[in-house]
RNA sequence: GGGGUCGUAGUUCAGUUGGCUAGAACGCUGCCCUGUCACGGCAGAGGCCGCGGGUUCGAGUCCCGUCGACCCCGCCA
């Protein structure tokens, strides 16, 4: 039986209370945290998200008989007074515990079922009951830090674009619908049968257009969504900080973003070395087998084509001569694995896309997996990844970007078996010059690596139609620990160039008008050189966190499978929403 | 679309080679307890072993299918 609030005010929340507010009276209202009752005299945990206070009750019969009705998660109000915990009794772990309230009066203000979890404990729970129970888990601590840690990130970040002089602007949720990229969320016209709104992707578009329109500075704390499939760490709907200025050279955004960085980690109390170190995708590529290294780790990839193109071992020989490469790191320490786990690697390593991993161990003579080759092959290839003794040697051999790519996925394999990658460790790097194109065979046409408004660099644009897969942009990720944290790019200028780029990617000129018409329009009425950036804002607060799933910094997320299991969304609609929306169905599921 | 891990009291888990009348901890309910703070003590309730089928004298355990959560590949301009 619930009571009303009636003449109760706050006066402290629970985290408040302090020893200078000993022999006053207070009021504090929250949540039934923990009892603790002793017979005579109780003790009664009140919590709210600023913290705990204890509340105690004893010789009051009415009040035991309110105390006894308690139970977890119910919604207390308390008056009472404040006293000076005595020497012995002081609870050090909590901010409130000098003091405790005697309680004049306990107002229950509503009752609470025995939640499915303990919200008291912050003990782990299958993922899915913490979801359809998000109100409950958003409770716990750990969720309550994370959320207040996202927070503190938004207002600094917003205050720092404020200093830079950014305006904040809001651009449409209600879009239209652009091809490439990723699959569009449609939203139907009720107005305009048959034709549809898109959610956006991003506010490309809109942002470089707010260019054009003059606003210099623009920046966006913006949900972005894309119909494809989930991740740890994506999310159909997910938030970017979305950056755009003009005048901008790629460097412009590196001294731009750069220094919002150690403000960003300021909030957990971390300090961030700038310069951000820089490394082209070619680089990347070849040392890391990733666009997004890792650097915490070392373990970099060599090239060790010339060391065995006259080897007495054929396979290798061969693929050098074919136009292949051989390629390997050394793992630290990595000469004290057994036999049977070396076994074991090279087992994963095919499972993973290998076709053969070769291994070999320094020593006098050198061991290897592969009994053909000679310590006068194998010296030079120790020496050249900087093999010591108690290091292993790890090697595959084939087609330059698909050997990188595995042997990249294979050391981060390695890294996390080893315990290689530091938690506490943060390792900022920019990401450069990426292709401007990528070729898809299932279709054989170019497409975007970004996006169609990327630049070129103004030296590789005379290959656009001679060498398209070797013209760079003038793109940049922003990588943290592995994880893709920004990305963005300079954008084209020229209303002439962004048509060639279109002719490139095989878009009539008659197509382009018809989905960018209002863009390429507006591109000729004097659009400054403009460029901007990206950051994913759920990626950053869960590296924050220590999370791996930006799950954990989302207040309200989605299951890998779309699914919303709070609130239940998809859900099938009436049959009159879909009359009005002009809509019918190919199959029905049943409501 | 493909591969993998998991699914047993409210929760987290254990459950041997198929023998189960399915256990533990926390939580929950009742009683006792005047300085606890993860209070303590005593007693108790609580299970379609995800669901469906199969093998077997017998299935929580083995097989097939299916659903769900999670991870990875594809996808993510």
């Amino acid at each position: 039986m619930a009571e009303p609030l009636g003449s109760l005010v706050r006066t402290h929340t629970c985290g408040a209370l302090r020893p200078a507010d000993v022999g006053t009276d207070v009021v504090l209202l929250g949540w039934v945290h923990r009892i603790r009752d002793l017979g005579g005299v109780t003790f009664i945990d009140v919590r709210d998200r600023h913290g705990i206070s204890q509340v105690v009750v004893r010789e009051n019969v009415a009040l035991m008989a309110v105390a006894k009705r308690l139970r977890s998660e119910f919604v207390v109000g308390v008056s009472g007074h404040v006293q000076r915990r005595s020497a012995d009794t002081v609870n050090p772990k909590l901010a409130t515990g000098e003091v405790e309230v005697l309680a004049a009066e306990i107002r229950i203000l509503n009752e609470a079922k025995t939640p499915p979890f303990q919200i008291a404990e912050d003990g782990p729970v299958s993922e899915d009951v913490r979801l359809r129970y998000r109100y409950l888990d958003l409770r716990r601590p750990r969720l309550q830090n994370n959320i207040g840690l996202r927070h503190r990130v938004s207002i600094a970040i917003r205050k720092y674009f404020d200093e830079q002089g950014f305006w904040e602007i809001e651009t449409p949720i209600l879009a239209k619908s652009t091809p490439e990229g990723a699959r569009d969320f449609l939203v139907p016209s009720r107005v305009h049968p048959g034709e549809f709104y898109a959610l956006p992707q991003s506010p490309q578009l809109f942002k470089q257009i707010l260019m054009i329109a003059g606003t210099d500075r623009y920046f966006q704390i913006v949900r972005c969504f894309r119909d494809e499939d989930q991740r740890a760490d994506r999310q159909l709907e997910f938030t970017q900080v979305d950056v755009e200025m003009s005048f901008a050279q790629p460097e412009s955004i590196y001294n731009l973003i750069e220094p919002l960085m150690p403000r960003i980690f300021k909030e957990i109390g971390r300090e961030v070395t700038l310069p951000i170190r820089r490394m082209s995708y070619a680089d990347a590529i070849a040392k890391y087998g990733s666009d997004k290294p890792d650097l915490r780790c070392g373990m970099e990839i060599a090239d060790l084509s010339d060391v065995f193109r006259d080897s007495e071992f054929r396979v290798f020989k061969q693929i050098v001569a074919d136009g292949g490469v051989v390629r390997g790191f050394s793992v630290p320490g990595g000469n004290k694995y057994s036999r049977s786990q070396l076994d074991v690697l090279v087992d994963q390593a095919k499972q993973m896309g290998f076709t053969g991993l070769i291994w070999v161990r320094p020593g006098s003579p050198p061991l290897c997996s592969v009994k053909a080759l000679s310590e006068a092959a194998l010296r030079p290839a120790l020496d050249r990844v900087k093999a010591a003794t108690d290091d292993l040697l790890l090697m595959a051999a084939g087609p330059a970007d698909n050997t990188s790519k595995l042997l990249g996925q294979l050391r981060l394999a390695v890294a996390a078996k080893e315990n290689l990658l530091n938690p506490e460790a943060f390792e900022f790097l920019w990401v450069t010059d990426f292709p401007l194109l990528e070729y898809h065979e299932e279709d054989g046409r170019w497409y975007s690596m970004h996006h169609p408004f990327t630049s070129p660099k103004d030296e590789d644009v005379d290959k656009l139609e001679t060498e398209p897969g070797a013209v760079r942009a003038k793109a940049y990720d922003l990588v943290l620990n592995g994880s893709e944290i920004g990305g963005g790019s300079i954008r084209i200028h020229d209303a002439a160039l962004q048509s060639r780029i279109f002719t490139r990617l095989g878009i009539s000129e008659e197509e382009a008008k018809l989905r960018f018409g209002f863009f390429l329009e507006a591109l000729e009425y004097g659009t400054p050189p403009h460029g901007g950036i990206a950051l994913g804002l759920d990626r950053i607060v869960a590296i924050l966190a220590g999370e791996s799933s930006i799950r954990e910094v989302i207040a309200f997320p989605k299951t890998a499978s779309a699914v919303d299991l709070m609130a239940g969304a998809p859900s099938p609609v009436d049959a009159k929403q879909l009359r009005e929306l002009h809509l019918n169905l190919k199959t029905q599921k049943p409501n």
